[in-house]
DNA sequence: ATAGGGTTAG
């Protein structure tokens, strides 16, 4: 299906403005006011920003459709679509009214289950919305019968537990104005589907309004809510306070609740204090309350604790299942511990388990994380074979996985896969994506499921918002970005640092210091505490314009605020420093990062290496080279094209072809700055022929080279007296389909101008003109100079005519 | 009850 989206949807345009408007999402704004959340709530169809307009909705749905009756506007006619709902409507009315009718029959006889299972379809077929239109049928039908009470009130609990809250309310507040009293069965199911909001506390109240007594399920379901709120603290003071007025009696269910909720918080010690409570009254712990401690120590990373902790509950006769089991294999992937994870899938299967897909979820994730993907698509396979339809979550691992490893065929192979499963992505899944294509440089390919999302009315988070507010710097439009976060704070929602960094951070790469900084007083005055992050682009963005001073004057400011430096913060200090040349200082700052216990890692140890080799200090950077393998941070791509590097500017070719060699070694793949330095230090050293040999034994290979390692030896060849070679390189150069320009010509025939060479600067000016590329008045200028001194007096008049043909103005001749 | 996503430096 998203592929196949990808394709067949219309295409809009880029992120405009207009429809940026549009995909700001409900959530949490919505929970500040009821009436925006039971907008929220409800499924695409009935979804209406504050405003009330749905543009984007409505460019897809088609401008009369309140229902996604996608088929009726296929051709496009608003008549034909109002048409089409009449003629649907009028149908429906019948077989409303004589399924009610069976209802009524139903209730009578009292067989609940089949009146209720009759509503439930009613209401499948329905959708959200429906509430009105099925009251108004009732009343206008049914008015004055008996068991209507009953009627209506399973119809809320229908809504309600279907999911579809607006349309519970509605029957709920129909009902109160009818003097009906529903069930507090209702009551339930609606504060469990709203269990994740603030209006949990309005329909408990209501219920006590309407003068309706709980159920034992009441006082349970709030609780569970505001645990699940990270409200830990009003759920135990609402516990203390029901149970000292005696009017709930707790249950195993209720202690092991309070438990998961102060393990979400990470309270393992709270959580033990109500294990006890519970003993204390009486209750023995079950899988439940064992699985819950289990699982908050091990999140805790005290998975000693954990192990413990199950071992005596397996001594308590209580087997352990693949829940518990899952559990413990996650918290050994925690811990980065993957290869210890075997030894219990071992033990599973020994006790006639069976991993099932989570097994197999958390130990994808552990692989891909601990970098061996491989050994994670192993297990995809696997688990496919073995009968399983992958879900939303795994295919989420594995995508983050190839997204990180840059491997976008893989990418496009499984969201093709992904795409035919017809699954419910979810919101999770499309910031993966938005993520990950982002951060591979494909931004169309971000904005399509950017745009996808929001067609799909997947309602946007913090981290959906921050896909598509680095999208949007990434593609340089960070005005946009600022307009995207300044809606998002204008329609109430609190937004965490992370977005206000992002946009920070934009600021500071399009060299916008003033926007930085603008933004981060907003930060301030909104009483947002900034995070280390917020001062490393701060600091970037100083160091970026020089002004080294200011960015050490934050560096301090943070410190002053009590948040610790990270490598990155040194690191970006670092470098300012070694730009400047004052190695010394970046020396100095590497000393006290090492002194305040802080990591360096490979980008630190670049900067560093970097800065001895600009000292002339080779040795010294070799040193560090090999340091930093010995304490276990592996030098990548870029560590060794700093060394290699090093030695290339000092002209030391073979210790710089030494370190190309082990970085192969070590199964790096060099980079295209790789091979740019090689074959630069090549030529400058007078090696064409070994330069010429490098360039066709990696085009051999396959290697994807720059534009620069062709230039740079046709530059050289032309020097040098060899114009035939240089042209077969150019040819070479054209045939891998670099686009070339009037510099790429003007390089070789100007060296071969100063040579003399004119029959073969006049071969590059022919596959100039060819090509389609009109010489200036600079380049006619020095062929003809050259052709005059060569005596080619008519190479220089049919030069003359090219030049009036191109519209130039005359040439001045230095040799007249 | 157990599994997935975000910002910064070379």
């Amino acid at each position: 299906m998203l592929l196949n989206l990808y394709r067949a949807r219309p295409k809009l345009h880029l992120l405009t403005p207009r429809i940026l408007s549009h995909i700001h999402l409900l959530p949490s704004h919505a929970l500040k006011s009821s009436s925006c959340l039971l907008e929220a709530e409800l499924p695409i169809d009935h979804c209406v920003d504050a405003t009330g307009q749905d543009a984007l909705s409505r460019s897809i749905l088609g401008e009369a459709g309140n229902r996604p009756f996608l088929v009726c506007q296929s051709d496009g006619k608003e008549g034909s679509f109002s048409e089409g709902l009449a003629g649907l409507r009028h149908g429906f009315e019948d077989s409303r009214v004589s399924r009610f009718e069976r209802c009524y029959v139903l209730a009578r006889k009292g067989r609940l289950k089949e009146m209720r299972a009759i509503l439930r379809q009613m209401i499948d077929e329905e959708g959200s919305g429906s509430a009105p239109s099925l009251c108004e049928l009732l009343l206008n039908n049914f008015q004055d019968r008996d068991s209507s009470n009953l009627i209506w009130d399973m119809l809320a609990n229908v809504y309600a537990r279907s999911e579809m809250v607006h349309d519970a309310v509605v029957v709920l507040s129909k009902m109160d104005s009818l003097n009906m009293q529903a069930s507090i069965s209702s009551y339930d199911s609606l504060m469990y589907n709203l269990r994740h909001t603030n209006l949990i506390w309005d329909i408990y109240e209501e219920i006590g309004a309407q003068g309706i007594s709980h159920s034992e399920y009441t006082h349970n379901i709030l609780i569970d809510g505001l645990c699940k709120q990270w409200k830990l603290q009003e759920a135990i003071y609402f516990f203390q306070e029901v149970r000292t007025r005696q009017e709930f009696n707790p249950c195993i269910v209720t202690f092991n609740t309070l438990m998961r909720g102060s393990c979400n918080v990470g309270s393992v010690m709270i959580a033990k204090s109500f294990l006890s409570m519970m003993m204390k009254y009486g209750f023995l712990p079950d899988r439940y309350s064992y699985n819950t401690l289990i699982h908050g120590l091990c999140v805790a990373g005290s998975l000693e604790e954990a192990l413990e902790l199950s071992e005596y509950m397996e001594k308590n006769g209580m087997l352990l299942d693949v829940v518990n089991y899952n559990i413990l294999i996650n918290g050994f992937r925690l811990l980065g511990l993957m290869s210890e994870t075997w030894k219990l899938v071992r033990k599973m299967l020994l006790s006639g388990l069976k991993p099932d897909l989570v097994t197999y979820t958390i130990l994808i994730a552990g692989h891909c994380e601990r970098g061996n993907v491989e050994e994670g698509m192993r297990m995809q396979k696997e688990i496919i074979s073995r009968g399983f339809q992958l879900n939303v979550i795994t295919y989420s691992v594995i995508l983050n996985a190839l997204f990180k490893r840059g491997q976008v065929w893989e990418v496009e192979q499984l969201l093709g896969e992904i795409g035919a499963l017809c699954l419910d992505l979810d919101i999770v899944f499309y910031s993966t994506v938005i993520h990950g294509y982002c951060k591979l440089g494909e931004i169309e390919k971000a904005l399509q499921a950017c745009r996808l999302m929001c067609y799909k009315r997947v309602i946007c988070n913090s981290f959906a918002h921050g896909a598509i507010l680095s999208c949007l710097c990434k593609t340089g439009m960070v005005v946009e970005a600022r307009w995207y976060l300044d809606h998002l704070s204008n329609s109430g929602q609190p937004l965490d640092i992370i977005l206000y960094n992002t946009v920070i951070d934009g600021y500071v790469k399009s060299g916008d210091i003033r926007g930085a900084v603008g933004l981060y007083d907003q930060v301030i005055k909104k009483g947002i505490t900034p995070t280390i992050v917020t001062y490393n682009s701060l600091i970037n963005g100083f160091c970026r314009i020089g002004q080294l001073q200011v960015a050490e004057d934050l560096f301090r400011t943070c410190e002053h605020h009590g948040l610790v430096p990270t490598a990155v913060t040194y690191t970006t200090l670092m470098d300012a420093f070694c730009r400047a040349g004052n190695v010394d200082a970046m020396l100095k700052l590497f000393d006290d990062m090492v002194c305040n216990a802080i990591m360096p890692n490979v980008v630190t140890y670049s900067v560093v290496m970097k800065g001895l080799c600009k000292q002339g200090n080779l040795e010294r950077a070799i040193r560090i080279l090999q340091n930093m393998s010995a304490i276990g941070v592996s030098a990548d791509q870029i560590a060794y094209n700093t060394i290699i590097q090093g030695f290339c500017e000092v002209r030391k070719k073979r210790k710089a072809f030494y370190f190309y060699h082990e970085m192969r070694r070590q199964n790096l793949i060099p980079s295209p700055v790789t091979y740019n330095l090689l074959i630069n230090v090549l030529c400058m050293t007078g090696e064409v022929g070994n330069a010429e040999r490098l360039l066709e034994d990696l085009l051999d290979e396959g290697v994807w080279l720059r534009k620069f390692a062709y230039s740079t030896i046709i530059k050289v060849q032309c020097a040098k007296g060899m114009p035939c070679k240089a042209i077969r390189v150019f040819e070479r150069m054209v045939k891998a389909g670099f686009v070339v320009s009037i510099e790429d010509y003007c390089g070789p025939i100007n060296r071969l101008c100063k040579r003399d060479y004119t029959n073969e600067s006049k071969i590059f000016l022919n596959m100039m003109l060819h090509a389609g590329i009109l010489p200036d008045q600079e380049l006619c200028a020095v062929m003809c100079n050259a052709f005059y001194k060569n005596g080619d007096f008519g190479s220089m008049s049919a030069m003359q005519a090219l030049i009036m043909k191109c519209g130039l103005s005359d040439i001045i001749y230095p040799f007249l």
